[in-house]
RNA sequence: GGGCGGUUGGCUCAGUGGUAGAGCACCUCGUUCACACCGAGGGGGUCACUGGUUCGAAUCCAGUACUGCCCACCA
């Protein structure tokens, strides 16, 4: 308990608040974690982002998620690791650096490879770290000392024994065939970077003359210039039209070559005509084609998207889609196009360079996924892996079950180079002649050893950025070393992120955990049995959380482009980190998207002013003699029980919700517990008491505000760190920071049926008596006599105690408990029946009876339909015969007070009637 | 083409079998002791549609419409 406290500003300002408590919690070290024996470990490694980034809307929210689950379990004595870093982002970042270099006049060719990879290093030093700086805004509790970036040496150690390891086991393959081409960076995309878009374009028809002059047959495309490269045509085997022809030459027009007609399952006899034209170096589907039918793969468009020497002198160098036009207008001219139609066709985009994919023929590395595949499957259908929303883990396992082998190569400069070594010369004592070899190495010197000959170089390309972020949550922690941090810390409980990298990162991250990471003595639940029966494989994180996309107020997608995009930094700085976490936090449950308008955040930041306000009204009431400690049992009023049992409730209910990932309903419970309970009712009550109370009474009182608030204030502080750290500091407190304070736990003594039930009927009151007097439009300051008539002894003991308090809140003179209505003769007092009394308000001359008679009428009509309701349903026989007997006479109770209800209702409009 | 969501007051969304809710907006009132970024009171919804299950459906089931997202090699 400090004596000297710091004195809260009379107005909030976020800014003043947010800026001094992030570089003092740092300083402090709070947020730095290492292995503790004595305490259960908590570990996220966070989806790094790409070192091109800043912080956008998706970042803000699944940050903002992630500190929160941090704090939590930090306050809740975990030892608590949350680890940031970044992600070299090979085409993402290759792409801003020759940008830069184009505004030079300069290409990435004019610099040489090691030079350009200098100027990705310059960037990276320069911008590269930018994002961090804004998570600390967002007020991000990470362990700065354990920042990692997916080039760091020893990130470097994991990815080799990654490649390494695969290599050796024959996951890594060589392979050629049709892959996504970006002409644009002249490099491999896998189809996870490339989207489908709509666009329009047309279906143009061509004739292919039979060799044999006996006709032709027509097929359609959309691409006329992969016409160069056909191979053949094919149709359906059980197609009628074309069965007689099977296996007849067709002459390939423009070019020199025959081409067969083949019988091919593929060709599905509804779509156009039923014959297909076959180009096995530009088509996925072709190429498969092809390789049944043993056809030539003409490669007729080059890595640059121009046409190549192969298709011919009249094509050669044009750009594809110039060579499209030309193929086009000299089919016209030959008379064989039948027709052209408008068409929308669903085009690959590549989604760095914006241009449009050409599927290309060319060798590349690729992994075998599906043994790595299996054990994945397998994990998250026992359940040891949590997906939250549960309906992932469905998607997750389709996408799993149909996984195809992965291009890991890149012809780019920005990334992990492929460590393998090539040499053209045969092995020794081989008496192959062709002597192509490779090994994996990671310096010339092994690479010779391996290969038997200084003649060799390394392979030009580099790796897909996912290979290395496939490794994060083990690598990060020293994995292929064993340290004491992985050790300890793995697995990772938490892997939160946004839906469209469930496959591209997440499913990768848990195919490579379990297939490097294994224990001997893990726990069942950390893993799957490995096949040597000895070591269990285990598993990157336990709970996959993910998160909303987050949409403009429209409903659609942020994106610079549309240039509706929100900068959450611009956010902090209006309205503050905490409000901007907290209107995000308020909308993040198992929804999938979530559209988001700054009025949110405008109103999130309202809350944090009435958290000030509020502490401010309890800290000015407080004196030096103010512990905080909760009063003894026996000194706590009904109100006082009845907050605590309200607290109880939201303590549980923010710890539910947070387990759960559930942050709109720890938030909402938060708010209502707050605004409503506390502020609105609470403190009103408190009031009288605190100010014109005995010094006991004010001494309780003064001690129960800051014992409730101070438990709030923990409560909420994994949500909105700094204005609850503020506000804590200057209230009664123990310890340094907020930062490290327990969670509040349930604490089900605080639990009070009875106070409740009392407090509701206080509310009722005077919600009633407040009623009357607005529609009757009294002035403001009147003060009337009022009484209430309990019907019951529970409510005569709760209200004669409450009087007092009930007078208070509803400004009254006073409130009078009786044992018979008020005398009927006088005319000049009206009332409202409640759930346990009846509550009268003596207005005197005031009386206007047609507005009173009006609001007897209009309470009237609402009792009525609820009798009505009650009644057909207890007059249904089915109804009392099958619902449950509980519930029949629940309702038969309701129905009862209705009437009471209606019973005094009636009589009022009787006596006015008469008078 | 396949899969998965959503559809509740003017707006944004809670509510998963038993009396339709919140915040904002709207209307009325309010400058005495934290907060007008506030307080008090009020009006406003046949819970998208159709059918089914049930004593009882916003809630469960089937279908329809609209809308969004993810996946996909139909020329």
């Amino acid at each position: 308990m400090t004596a000297e406290r710091p004195e809260l500003a009379k107005a909030y300002d976020p800014k003043l608040v947010e800026e001094k408590w992030y570089s003092l919690w740092k300083a402090r070290g709070y947020f730095h974690a290492e292995p503790d024996p004595n305490k259960t470990p908590y570990c996220i490694t966070i989806p790094p982002p790409n070192i091109t980034g800043s912080l956008h809307m998706g970042h803000a929210l699944n940050n903002s998620i992630l500190d929160t689950m941090t704090r939590w379990h930090r306050m809740r004595g975990f030892c608590t690791l949350c680890l940031p870093g970044t992600d070299h982002a090979g085409i993402a970042t290759q792409n801003v650096v020759e940008r830069g270099l184009a505004a030079e006049g300069l290409t990435r060719h004019d610099l040489g490879r090691e030079k350009f990879i200098e100027r990705c290093w310059q960037w990276r030093e320069q911008y590269g770290t930018r994002i961090y700086y804004q998570f600390e805004k967002l007020g991000c509790s990470y362990d700065w000392e354990r920042v990692r970036f997916t080039l760091d040496e020893s990130y470097v150690d994991a990815i080799m024994e990654e490649f390494r390891s695969w290599y050796e086991r024959g996951l890594i393959y060589r392979g050629t065939r049709v892959v996504n081409w970006d002409v644009k960076f002249q490099s491999a995309v896998s189809d996870i970077e490339v989207e489908m878009q709509e666009r329009k374009g047309k279906l143009y028809h061509f004739r292919y003359p039979f060799v044999d002059g006996s006709g032709f047959i027509t097929i359609a495309t959309t691409r006329p210039e992969t016409l160069l490269g056909d191979a053949a045509v094919a149709a359906n085997p059980a197609d009628p039209r074309y069965q007689p022809h099977f296996g007849k030459m067709l002459r390939l027009p423009l070019t020199d070559r025959e081409i067969p007609l083949i019988a091919d399952d593929y060709a599905k006899p509804e779509f156009g005509t039923g014959a297909v034209k076959v180009t096995p170096a530009h088509d996925l589907n072709d190429f498969e084609c092809g390789l049944r039918h043993n056809l030539p793969q003409h490669i007729v468009i080059g890595k640059d998207g121009s046409m190549t020497p192969l298709a011919g002198s009249d094509y050669e160098g044009l750009d594809r889609f110039a060579a499209r036009k030309r193929v086009v207008a000299d089919m016209e001219a030959l008379g064989l196009v039948e027709k052209i139609e408008d068409y929308t066709i669903q085009t690959p985009i590549s989604e760095r360079s914006k241009e449009v994919i050409e599927p290309l023929l060319s060798e590349q590395w690729f992994v075998d996924m599906k043994p790595l595949a299996a054990p994945a499957i397998e994990i998250v259908q026992q359940g040891k892996i949590r997906f939250v929303p549960e309906r992932y883990r469905d998607i997750y396992v389709r996408w799993m079950e149909n996984i195809r082998p992965w291009c890991i190569s890149r012809q780019l400069w920005w990334g992990h180079r492929i460590p393998v070594w090539w040499t053209d010369e045969p092995a020794a004592g081989s008496a192959d002649p062709e002597g192509r070899r490779h090994c994996f190495a990671r310096t010339k010197e092994q690479a010779e050893t391996a290969l038997g000959t200084a003649h060799c170089w390394q392979d030009e390309d580099v790796l897909d950025t996912w290979f290395s972020s496939a490794l994060w949550p083990h690598a990060t922690l020293g994995w292929p070393v064993n340290t004491a941090d992985l050790a300890y810390f793995y697995p990772t409980n938490l892997l939160s992120t946004a839906q469209e990298i469930l496959y591209l990162w997440v499913s990768r991250m848990i195919m490579t955990g379990l297939d490097f990471v294994k224990r001997t003595d893990a726990p069942e639940a950390d893993g799957l049995l490995a096949p040597d029966g000895t070591t269990r494989s285990i598993l990157p994180f336990r709970d996959v959380y993910v998160h909303a996309t987050v949409l403009d107020e429209k409903g659609e997608r942020m994106s610079k482009s549309k240039g509706n995009g929100i900068d959450p930094i611009d956010l902090i700085e209006k309205y503050g980190a905490d409000a901007t976490r907290f209107s995000l936090l308020q909308q993040a449950g198992k929804n999938q998207d979530i559209k988001y308008s700054e009025q949110r955040t405008d109103l999130a930041g309202n809350f944090c002013n009435k958290l000030w306000n509020a502490s401010r009204f309890v800290l000015m009431n407080l004196d030096a003699a103010t512990t905080g400690e909760l009063p003894a049992p026996a000194l706590r009023t009904v109100a006082d029980r009845w907050i605590l049992s309200r607290l109880d409730a939201t303590i549980q209910q923010v710890n539910a919700s947070l387990t759960t990932y559930d942050m709109d309903d720890a938030s909402r419970a938060l708010y209502v517990f707050f605004w409503d309970d506390f502020c609105d009712w609470y403190v009103e009550m408190a009031k009288p008491r605190l100010l014109r109370g005995t010094e006991e009474e004010k001494s309780v009182s003064q001690n129960m505000l800051a014992f409730v608030l101070e438990t709030t204030l923990r409560l909420l502080h994994p949500l909105i760190p700094f204005i609850t750290e503020e506000i804590w500091q200057a209230l009664p407190h123990h310890g340094e920071s907020l930062c490290l304070a327990p969670y509040p736990t349930e604490k089900t003594d605080w639990s009070n049926a009875e106070a409740e039930a009392a407090m509701s009927l206080t509310i009722a009151t005077t919600r009633a008596i407040r009623n009357m007097k607005m529609e009757l439009n009294i002035p403001p300051g009147t003060r009337l006599a009022a009484a209430a008539l309990p019907t019951d002894a529970t409510a005569q003991a709760s209200l004669t105690s409450n009087a007092d308090l009930i007078a208070s809140l509803a400004r009254l003179e006073t409130l009078n408990i009786v044992t018979s209505a008020p005398g009927a003769e006088t005319g000049k007092w009206i009332a409202t029946p409640v759930v346990g009394a009846e509550i009268y308000l003596e207005i005197g001359d005031a009386l206007d009876v047609g507005k009173e008679t009006e609001r007897i009428e209009k309470e009237l009509a609402a009792v009525t339909k609820q009798i009505e309701r009650s009644q057909s349903q207890l007059n249904n026989p089915n109804f009392v015969g099958r619902a449950a007997p509980e519930r029949v006479a629940e309702e038969r109770q309701r129905l009862a007070e209705w009437q009471a209800k209606q019973e005094s209702l009636e009589e009022r409009r009787r006596l006015f009637m008469a008078s």
